[in-house]
RNA sequence: GGGCGGUUAGCUCAGUUGGGAGAGCACCAGCUCGACAAGCUGGGGGUCACUGGUUCGAGCCCAGUACCGCCCACCA
């Protein structure tokens, strides 16, 4: 054994021997009936192991390792999502750049391209996750698009539709120019833009024209499509306006003043054109007061044949011909430098166009009322907290889904539609045809769903479900799921909902949602700022162990800073217990494990072995990763190695066959307890020990062992005297033969100890004793606090004396 | 605008019923002994963002302020 631990080509053996020794498989090492499942979220196939995917895989890897150690029958579920507009933007641009479009090529032939593109260049995250240690279950990888899982996604649609929750309704949608589709609010990136905002007077219709009303806009193009202008019905300036008509500019259209409360009176001049065919706002304002939809701007983004002489131009010309139209004639107030948020497609950027579309919808009250009544009641919980009160009040706002996209890569929507344009819904053809009769022509709606839709199946339509599988049975419901914070609506909520609705039961019971890696420099981690951090290069730099060590060290707050340092802590620890195996390796000759406790340091090496096994429970319990390696590492340095190891290496080097045994044995459980996290150098220490019985990774974890309980504190006078000999250099005396070898063995007096400083060490000593009899001589803080409080001052006080003491005056 | 998180040592961060300010890294010094390309030991270094309040006692609780960040949001 090399004295350094290099990671390298440990951890891909592992990985490798793990896997094809079928110990990632679901049920390894199983010795209970129960079972724990996770499924892990599914990446995007076209996408690359980000930060926060490392973070979030190391998460469930320990959790998955921790129960499958314990027994439990575990299942950690791996696959891809289809990721529908992402996808097709990567095979499109494929396709610009050979000079050709999917238009052209016609959707049988676009989607067949897309299958070969994804066989040749996507799905490389799960070769990631395996580089990291995820232990999932990689033959069951599953993927949205699977001939099974379309089967799930149209089956619940269609049992959607028996709710009488789908409908089909022409609202204002966000419409994304580029990609030439429909997307969801939740897929909208608001951008902070520089704009002007145009104070522009509509005339009263019937005044001398030098009257009328100011209305602030940053798009005057939209004026075209104008039917209203509001205001609010409390503002007193407009108060009289309200039923008359005013002339639109440009157009010259007569519209009507109308009072309605979405009206902000404190912005611009506090009256709003109303433009329900490109606005949000005014579309409602528009339904409540039945007014017209035009609609002046086209699925390009440019002005549409209803612009009249503007028609085909872009929006900023028409923008500027509006302007220069009102400033002839005296209309145009004033112009103003405006910023503000401008809704952008998160996938291109691209600016969004409001406008009124005709697409399939989702009812969503009833839909998520269980939901909700289930977090209520905690049957599922977030963590942390705050991200639980989130999730309710999410979905109690949930505004209903627009499940219909533009797209060709996703599931194609199961309606058909008859000659007379009535829509049928049915899993197949054959089933539609059923419905109409048959010699009724039918034509499939060409939309396909919003990708997200399937992700919300994703914990049982992966077990198989909508047929009865006996993976649905065993793994349903599962029990944890881990994910971003901005997914909670888009992902966690759905698959709640939905698991609820097909099983009465949600698909797991606890939700983390884990810590956001930021750049070093607190910024996000983003590609397109060059903060990124490929996950990658910690991993073949410092190893998986050191990696997923460093990122549960920072998780501890919402937002973190990724941190070098933490993850050199990790290299460290691995080469730590690598070297301290070394030890006990090199010194145990023929011994076999066996706990045969004899010595003091022994058995409180076994205490606080026991210890740290009830405080990992605890923070495992309580998906506190950031303390886990607090408890490890101090567990390993500080404890083991720093003072069981040292005291106990003269008894190895003198072949003392019960310290071999026992040393053996606690190095066992070391390893054990820190497996989950670190598990690959555990394994390669694990396997050089003799007389194994199984792999580590299903080597049971180990059992609660109070037995040497009251040991925990048996060194604590050694190590008193320890810290005052380093101190003062003053030897103290202790009672008992164990206490003073052990001194001898950790402390070794004498070599190359330099004098210390009695004198300073008294004075430290005499101002702890001061303070504590001041305490103690307080009255109030005597009557006042918590009874162990004071008497933990009183031994500290005891123990000052003493310390004093034993220096000699 | 709403919600949430953060502000503690040079850096990254712990600090869980309020009870002597901590860790890792970095820095300085000593040691080097048969695991440790290092290790061990000791040390310097902090108005716990700010202002009030509650309390015998506040990093922690309350009110407010200021910055930083994340998410959400239709103010044209």
């Amino acid at each position: 054994m090399e004295s350094l631990y290099r990671p390298e080509g440990v951890e891909r053996r592992w990985q490798q021997t793990w896997e094809t020794e079928g110990l990632y498989a679901a049920g390894a090492g199983r010795r209970s009936d129960e079972s724990f499942v996770i499924c892990v979220p599914p990446p995007n196939v076209t996408g690359e192991l980000h930060m926060g995917h490392a973070l979030n895989g190391t998460i469930q890897d320990v959790l998955v390792r921790w129960h499958r150690m314990r027994g439990y029958d575990t299942l950690w579920q791996p696959g891809y999502d289809h990721a529908g507009i992402s996808t097709q933007n990567v095979v499109e641009k494929q396709l610009a750049a050979e000079g050709t479009s999917r238009q052209a090529i016609g959707r049988e032939a676009f989607v067949a391209r897309t299958w070969e593109w994804l066989e040749t260049t996507g799905r490389t995250i799960m070769g990631q996750y395996r580089r990291l240690g995820a232990s999932l279950d990689y033959g069951r990888e599953r993927f949205t698009m699977d001939e099974d899982y379309v089967r799930a996604v149209l089956t619940f649609f269609v049992r959607l539709w028996q709710r009488g929750w789908i409908y089909r309704d022409n609202r204002i949608v966000n419409w994304c120019p580029f990609h030439q589709t429909a997307i969801s609010d939740l897929e909208v990136e608001h951008v902070e833009t520089d704009d002007t905002l145009s104070f522009v007077r509509y005339p009263f219709a019937d005044g001398d024209g030098l009257e009328g009303i100011v209305v602030a806009t940053v798009r005057p193009a939209t004026m075209l499509a104008d039917v209203a202008v509001a205001v609010h019905p409390d503002d007193q300036r407009y108060a009289a306006a309200v039923g008359r008509e005013v002339v639109v500019p440009f157009v010259e259209r007569r519209v009507p003043v109308v009072a309605d409360e979405r009206v902000d009176p404190e912005f611009g001049s506090g009256a709003l054109k109303v433009t329900p065919g490109h606005d949000p706002t005014d579309f409602e304002i528009g339904r409540a007061h039945g007014l017209p939809e035009p609609m002046v701007i086209g699925l390009d983004g440019r002005m549409n044949e209803h612009a009249g002489r503007l028609a085909g131009v872009s929006q900023s010309e028409a923008n500027d011909a509006v302007v220069a139209w009102a400033e002839e004639r005296g209309w145009l107030e004033k112009r103003e430098h405006y910023r503000h948020a401008v809704g952008t497609c998160e996938r291109c950027h691209s600016r969004i166009e409001p406008l009124i579309s005709l697409q399939w919808w989702c009812r969503m009250q009833e839909a998520v009322a269980p939901a909700i009544e289930a977090l209520r009641e905690r049957r599922v919980r977030y963590h942390p907290e705050s991200q639980h009160r989130f999730a309710i009040s999410s979905l109690e706002e949930s505004p209903d889904w627009c499940l219909s996209r533009q797209l060709w890569w996703g599931h194609q929507l199961p309606i058909w539609y008859t000659p007379d344009g009535a829509a049928v819904c049915a899993v197949t053809e054959a089933d539609a045809q059923a419905q109409v009769g048959e010699g009724v022509p039918l034509e499939r709606d060409p939309d396909v769903l919003d990708t997200w839709f399937s992700s919300a199946l994703w914990p049982y339509a992966t077990l198989g479900w909508p047929d009865e599988t006996p993976e649905l049975d065993r793994y349903y419901p599962g029990d944890v799921n881990s994910t971003a914070r901005e997914i909670i609506r888009l992902w966690e909520n759905r698959m709640i909902w939905t698991g609820l609705e097909v099983f009465g039961e949600p698909p797991f019971h606890d939700v983390i949602i884990h810590s956001t890696v930021l750049a070093p420099d607190g910024r996000r981690m983003s590609k397109s700022l060059g903060t990124g951090i490929d996950p990658m290069e910690p991993i073949e730099r410092h190893g998986a162990d050191a990696t997923r060590y460093g990122l549960l060290k920072i998780s501890s707050t919402q937002d973190v800073r990724y941190s070098h340092g933490a993850i050199e802590e990790g290299r460290k620890l691995a080469n730590k217990l690598w070297n301290v195996a070394r030890l006990v390796l090199a010194n145990t000759g023929e011994a076999a494990p066996d706990l045969r406790p004899r010595a003091l340091e022994e058995r409180w090496v076994i205490a606080r072995l026991d210890t740290a096994r009830h405080e990992l429970e605890d923070c495992w319990a309580r998906f506190d990763f950031a303390s886990a390696t607090g408890v490890l590492y101090h567990l390993t340095f500080d404890d083991f190695c720093d003072w069981y190891a040292e005291a106990v290496k003269p008894r190895l080097y003198d072949r003392d066959d019960d310290a071999a045994a026992t040393a053996l044995a606690v190095l066992e459980r070391l390893l054990a307890l820190l497996h989950p996290v670190m598990p690959h150098v555990t394994e390669e220490i694990w396997s050089q020990l003799p007389a194994r019985a199984s792999r580590l990774i299903v080597a049971p974890w180990p059992e609660a062992d109070a037995r040497f309980a009251a040991d925990a504190a048996a060194l604590d006078r050694v190590q008193e005297a320890a810290a005052i000999y380093r101190r003062s250099g003053v030897a103290v005396e202790l009672g008992t033969e164990d206490e003073r070898r052990i001194f001898e063995a950790v402390v070794r007096p004498g070599r190359g100890q330099r004098a210390g400083d009695v004198e300073a060490e008294r004075e430290r000593l005499r101002k702890e004793v001061a303070r504590a009899e001041q305490m103690l001589a307080n009255e109030r803080f005597v009557a006042n606090a918590p009874g162990h409080v004071v008497e933990a001052e009183r031994e500290k006080l005891a123990r000052y004396r003493r310390e004093l003491d034993a220096l000699g005056s």
